[in-house]
DNA sequence: ATTTTTAACTAACACTTGTTAGTTTATTTG
DNA sequence: CAAATAAACTAACAAGTGTTAGTTAAAAAT
């Protein structure tokens, strides 16, 4: 069976269709076709599109939250904490490609939820950042300006829901290798 | 004044609102309301609410086109054309916020002229790879992924929209220069 | 074998959507 | 001053929105 509950199914269905158009807009009813079915019976499964938006969204943030809780607490060095990063993203998202295009592009339809995931994103940014300074004062990272490293890097990471799918036969491994050798030592030769 | 036309002031009014909440979501209504006047007034000035994001994509689109082909037809070194690309788009983002917003987000939902902004999308991705491709051939570049690379740069320079309203008292040329710096050379001491 | 549960259905609701038609009022032009 | 234009208005449209109520048929549990 593909999929665990026919609720994680809609799930699913809708991630694709979001990923396409935007949470707001896809309609129930093209949820509903995309699976076979009629509107109305989708919410023998769901409460809300809203509620399928927030479970999309809010378990990837969970699922970044826990893992920033162990790299972080790990004793690696700064540069191998920021490779972790990037692993974890790369994974992340090769694993849940519509996913996070719904979480990069329509988290602020987000209504019960929005405070929660703002705080998860604000928390993760914050980590991130806290293990460049620490790299650059133990002098890892060249000293420059912590908040444009952080952009960089993030706003890289963040994209990888566009470029990873175009990349069917890809390697993850070594791919994710070698986008931590362009964030980490640039493309200068 | 602060707008040319009537025209214009809906452009830049809709841009505001199409970055908070996306094209599908902001209504006639809202933008009528955002300009003190009812939705049918605006259809004296505009033919429908797609011409307002095509006028705000397209011109955006074009703009990058122009001074792309101004870039790769100069003699400058292939490290040069990076740093001016990079400017490029720290400078259009800067004086066009919210259209960058409605340009990275909102593409999908243009009708008419969908297929030639995508035209032009590919186009500019084309000639920025071949700028990488020709640092590599002279040794300017390290010799590693181009597309990785082209991946990396152009997904930060995309993101630009998301971070440069959040550090408003910002020298533009200081900026420019740390963010080339970070993505040419990278962030390893 | 009977009851309960699951998961689909039809029909409809109240509201919102982009847009059009027709009208009014103030400003600009001849 | 008269005529034309610009730009707002009210009212309404047909289609689409998320969601609810009530029903039905098959599968699972007792």
């Amino acid at each position: 069976m593909k999929y665990e509950t026919r609720k994680d199914e809609i799930i699913q269905t809708s991630a694709i269709l979001f990923q396409k158009k935007g949470y707001s807009a896809v309609t129930m009813r093209d949820i509903a076709k995309a699976m076979g079915i009629k509107a109305a019976s989708l919410y023998n499964h769901i409460n809300s599109k809203q509620e399928i938006l927030s479970e999309i969204i809010i378990s990837l943030a969970e699922q970044f939250t826990e893992q920033m809780k162990i790299i972080k607490t790990s004793d690696d060095s700064s540069i191998d904490k920021l490779k972790q990063i990037v692993a974890l993203h790369v994974n992340i998202t090769s694993n849940n490609q519509f996913g996070m295009a719904s979480l990069n592009s329509d988290w602020m339809h987000l209504e019960n939820e929005l405070e929660y995931y703002l705080k998860l994103r604000k928390n993760y940014e914050n980590d991130f950042r806290n293990i460049i300074e620490n790299g650059i004062e133990e002098n890892e990272l060249i000293d420059r300006n912590a908040e444009v490293m952080l952009f960089s890097m993030l706003s890289t990471l963040r994209s990888l829901y566009i470029w990873l799918p175009k990349k069917e036969d890809l390697d993850i491994q070594k791919f994710t290798n070698e986008l931590s050798l362009v964030l980490i030592n640039g493309i200068n030769k």
